[in-house]
DNA sequence: CCTACCGATCGGTAGG
DNA sequence: CCTACCGATCGGTAGG
């Protein structure tokens, strides 16, 4: 439909019939929640019946597990890429802060919105997710680090708020406000003290 | 089992058995999502089965809705209370996001952790409980609306963030850390620009 | 408040 | 990739 749609990890395994179904199945994910998007669902979209997508996929858990981690190794190539040049820790920040919400916003994103619900998910796929997404954050505690900030501020918690901040975004954006860059720029703005 | 659990708005109609359910209904939504609880886990700990539920109440969408109101009429209540001797704007959003916190955060908690998964219900509902979540949040609006912000700042945007950030922190809190009251000292801390 | 059920929907499978 | 189905679960109801 889209044409050209982000691509995930570069060397992924499968045909590109799976990769299409991998695509539709993100945006639906992303836009109905786990539950909320059905195997019929997915497969209505690919042409096919939902039985059928049994042949590409093991089971929905193993696909959504798929697709989450997926997205994460995205967002974390595009984030490193983005940070390389810059030295001072806020402009680093900023830079991040901007590359997470440009992937969060675009208008027909796969990757994040989907690191939210995970009420919803099984508990061993739960599990599973919070697995990747803690070495994700991981990129965030580094960048906290070299923040030169008060010392009456706690670190943890400074990340903790950043983040969940940053995935909430998509909850009151609404396209045709500020850009992505823009809302990474008031993020830090209000974040920095030094 | 708890004995003593954080009534809803004083003059609530109804006989004790109904609110009894209701109460079960809240802490079963607050812990497994709208969709992840059903009317017959409800049923079963209030001692019946789902279906003889319906004699106290109209439907699952209702109870919900019912749910959602009045919990935000209580956490209203409450920050309103809060900031009620406070003269300093900082002081004030201090005590309000304090007053938040211990509401998500309370160990059994009934009230707020519902208010995210908006996507989890069905659309018709989902307006309702926005427009009622809107009011809410003109609370904020007036806390921002009086701080001394940097002319650079944007008061739409930092309200947002501000909120989305509070909705979040029964994610990634672990009790046995801070109180709600540090985490709220250290909110402002980020937040406190003038 | 229960019995007994409804129509709908779910993830998933066998067998072709 | 479809037909045809499985067992499970859902919100909700009639009738007592």
């Amino acid at each position: 439909m889209t044409g050209s749609i982000p691509s995930f990890a570069p060397g992924d395994e499968g045909s590109s019939r799976r990769r299409q179904i991998m695509e539709i199945a993100a945006r639906l994910f992303a836009r109905k929640g786990y539950r909320g998007a059905s195997m019929r669902d997915i497969g209505e979209q690919a042409g096919v019946l939902g039985g059928s997508l049994y042949h590409h996929i093991k089971s929905k858990d193993a696909l959504f597990i798929e697709l989450h981690n997926a997205a994460l190794d995205v967002a974390e190539l595009r984030i490193a890429q983005a940070i390389e040049g810059a030295r001072d820790p806020w402009e680093k920040l900023e830079r991040a802060c901007a590359t997470l919400l440009e992937i969060q916003l675009a208008p027909d994103s796969l990757t994040m919105p989907m690191m939210n619900d995970f009420r919803e998910v099984p508990e061993d796929v739960r599990q599973q997710l919070i697995a990747r997404r803690d070495a994700f954050e991981d990129q965030f505690k580094s960048l906290v680090a070299e923040l030169p900030l008060p010392s009456g501020i706690n670190r943890s918690i400074y990340r903790n708020l950043l983040l969940s901040l940053l995935n909430a975004v998509g909850d009151w954006y609404r396209a045709g406000d500020l850009t992505p860059g823009e809302i990474a720029s008031q993020i830090v703005m209000i974040f920095r003290h030094d």
